[in-house]
DNA sequence: CGGGTCAGTTGGTAAACCAAACCGACTATC
DNA sequence: GATAGTCGGTTTGGTTTACCAACTGACCCG
């Protein structure tokens, strides 16, 4: 076998969709609660027509949807489907690990519970619920190969 | 003020670093033990040049560490960094929702806790704990405009 | 009718990406 | 000791994509 297939696997997958460049800080923009072109494009930074074509490749990937808030001159509004709420947790993880990592971080848009805190991420077991912290804990296997 | 910025944030700041294509590809090959250029560039699919300016740019960004382990002819190891182990909760975050909401789930490499469960990634109110599943219980919230 | 808003589209250029070939320094096999 | 293969790249050349500015069409306001 001369070349082998690069790894099939769900990281993959979901950074087909959500990997572009654009797609994440438009993502970040509609969970803000910022739903219009205009507004998106701007406070991305996203050149109009590259926005243009991502807006249609997330409505295709259904983590967004779009709704038309005005028929005669036909105005539009992007919105969260469960899977694009879904993932949630890798934009706060993005905007953990600048806030922590980045040279100069910039002031961070708050994620907050309803209790007024900060929003975090942690990787926990699935099972006994144990947070990994440190990334010691945790073991990585690729798919067994027996033999 | 004709045009705004756009948002400073370290989501942005971050996907700068790890946003680009096939950075975050190998990022997961180098958490699941494969630290060699070769192995990397297979796994991945990505260019060889490519992977070459990537793995430089990780490097620079202080998530690997590229290691010599043969001097005489040159070969190199890259190792992920503390700040690089950080990103953890970014590639379990993609993976999860992969496993959930792609239209063909691949066979997900595992993430294991050393009782053997998988690990999934919790977005948790930093201060009572307190698991925000669903995304309703959020509030996102922009920089306060007052008035 | 002129100007402004909104959600794009169009056209031209710059950059990124990609596959394949090449390279230097080895090692392993004949 | 010539041939083949490994490893970590670099170089080449062609394709795709991103980017930017300007434009469009449908409306609203005056």
């Amino acid at each position: 076998m001369p070349d082998t297939k690069p790894r099939a696997c769900p990281i993959a997958g979901t950074l087909d969709l959500v990997g572009e460049r654009w797609a994440l800080l438009v993502l970040r923009e509609v969970f803000m609660g910022v739903r219009r072109f205009a507004d998106i494009q701007a406070n991305t930074g996203a050149p109009r027509d590259v926005l243009t074509k991502r807006l249609r490749s997330l409505e295709a990937g259904g983590v967004l949807e779009r709704h038309r808030y005005l028929e005669r001159p036909p105005r539009f509004e992007y919105h969260l489907t469960a899977a694009g709420q879904a993932l949630e947790p890798v934009l706060i993880g993005l905007r953990e690990w600048g806030m922590r990592y980045l040279p100069d971080p910039p002031p961070a848009p708050r994620f907050i519970h309803t209790c007024g805190a900060d929003v975090v991420t942690r990787v926990v077991c699935a099972e006994c619920g144990q947070p990994l912290e440190g990334g010691g804990l945790v073991s990585v296997l690729e798919e067994a190969h027996p033999g």
